[in-house]
DNA sequence: GGTGGTGTTCCCCATGACGCAACGCTAGCG
DNA sequence: CGCTAGCGTTGCGTCATGGGGAACACCACC
């Protein structure tokens, strides 16, 4: 009987055992009886699938006898999922040579399930990471990852993919026709800003990166804290990140002049 | 073909599933029939195997009727997973065991503008102990640290970070082409030694700790009195450092076989 | 149009996963 | 200090459930 999301697969044990990683997910942290109550299931069953992922390192216990979280496997198959996307393979030295260029953190993120998803990070300067993005989903209409992976879908489309367009900051788009002008200027400029849009403080420039046919498969953005980002710095890396971003759509295929079949 | 991992877990159907996704890590793309065979069971099981896989999106379909690879859904699954961990929560338990171990002070430093950053350290067993390094920027090419921080970096890199080598001793490396030749020993050797370089009478090794991906993320080091750290006693302790760091690294996600490529 | 490959579906059987209950353990509290 | 209540863990008998065989739909090559 459904708690959260069931019934999604054919094989029920494999099924719950896939819903506890999103359990874990959520919550960051369960304990194999409070997984067993989410699941509806005995806190047994519930132990012996912890304990198979355990096998596989997808989930790791915190100390002995103890909660259980999302282990690095995870990691090591997520590696393996986005080496395969050639993006990131193509893109990863690019990124890297960004970032310590300009000292900034640079991200890769793909259109995905009504939202951004990153892809790809490397820190800038300091290897201490501030804030890893990768795996997390951003909305569309506040990130100028968002607005580059819109702006050149139909319009149509575009209201499709951002259902609502919630305020995060008092400088978030959250009228449709402000984001569809926004969106042109983007398709125009050939990058896309966002100021403190996401969040007070946060400020990125992103730009599109194209597969041999054209199109925008992906989009490489630069962020930091608006203090170390004003408005003349943005003005000076644009066309860093620009060229940056060509490279790396260039190592896809795409040529400026090779527009196939307009 | 050798069955890689097998009965790892205790729920067949979900480490069978589980052995899917290393399997598809391993080898980019597979069919359902290729999938069965290497699982040694048949064709309708492995499928329905993937298609549960499939509802949670650890796995997507290449286009219809075709091939499996992995699925968007761990990239989302892995970024919630590394967000709650970062190298010193991992490395603390290894660190304070290492120090208790050998007796002396065990740090770690991230690389951090142009200088290695202690961010945790460990005291060893002899009691009062010297400052505390933890906040410090500590010299790149004056430390073990520092240099197993550089050690896989670019030439350019490098000599970008390092913008001028001051002499704290006169065992301190101060000739770019030096440092340059002792970075790729440490490369090559896979840790670091640095005596009376910084400080007469201060000795101390690093190691390297590695993310998921393979890059130097920080290091690790066991530090002293020179007078307590004689040529001989280095030889012992480099391997239980290493070994230490190496588990710390695999904590993290890292495989020395992982390697992406392939 | 044959032939061998693929991914997919159906159905029936027995295997293997489930729920139960009991265990060892830690923590909290009277 | 023992008592209880909660945890993660284990063995076991039973029956739901997942597995294998075979047939299906489809594609590509010959």
């Amino acid at each position: 009987m459904g708690n959260t999301t069931e019934a999604v697969g054919g094989v029920q044990s494999v099924d719950r055992a896939l819903t506890v990683l999103s359990i874990l997910a959520r919550v960051g942290e369960a304990g194999v009886t409070e997984i067993a109550a989410e699941l509806g299931v005995h806190k047994s069953t519930a132990f012996r699938l912890v304990t198979t992922l355990e096998g596989h390192e997808l989930v790791q216990q915190t100390e002995d006898r103890g909660k259980y979280r999302l282990g690095m496997g995870l990691v090591r198959l997520a590696g393996a999922s986005t080496a395969r996307l050639d993006v990131v393979q193509e893109a990863r030295p690019v990124c890297r040579r960004l970032a310590a260029e300009c000292g900034e953190t640079v991200n890769i993120a793909v259109l995905a399930d009504h939202a951004a998803l990153y892809v790809d990070q490397v820190t800038g300067g300091s290897g201490l990471q501030s804030h890893n993005w990768v795996g997390q989903h951003i909305p569309l209409h506040a990130t100028s990852n968002g607005k580059v992976l819109l702006c050149e879908l139909e319009a149509d489309e575009v209201d499709r993919l951002v259902e609502t367009l919630p305020a995060y900051t008092e400088h978030t788009i959250t009228a449709r026709r402000t984001l569809h002008r926004q969106l042109a200027t983007v398709r125009a400029q050939g990058f896309a800003v966002a100021t403190d849009e996401l969040e007070l403080g946060l400020t990125a420039i992103a730009a599109p990166l194209r597969s041999a046919h054209g199109d925008v498969v992906a989009s490489m953005s630069i962020s930091g804290p608006t203090l170390r980002l004003p408005e003349r710095r943005v003005e000076e890396l644009v066309p860093v990140l620009v060229d940056a971003a060509d490279e790396v759509s260039h190592r896809l295929g795409w040529h400026r002049q090779a527009a196939v079949g307009g």
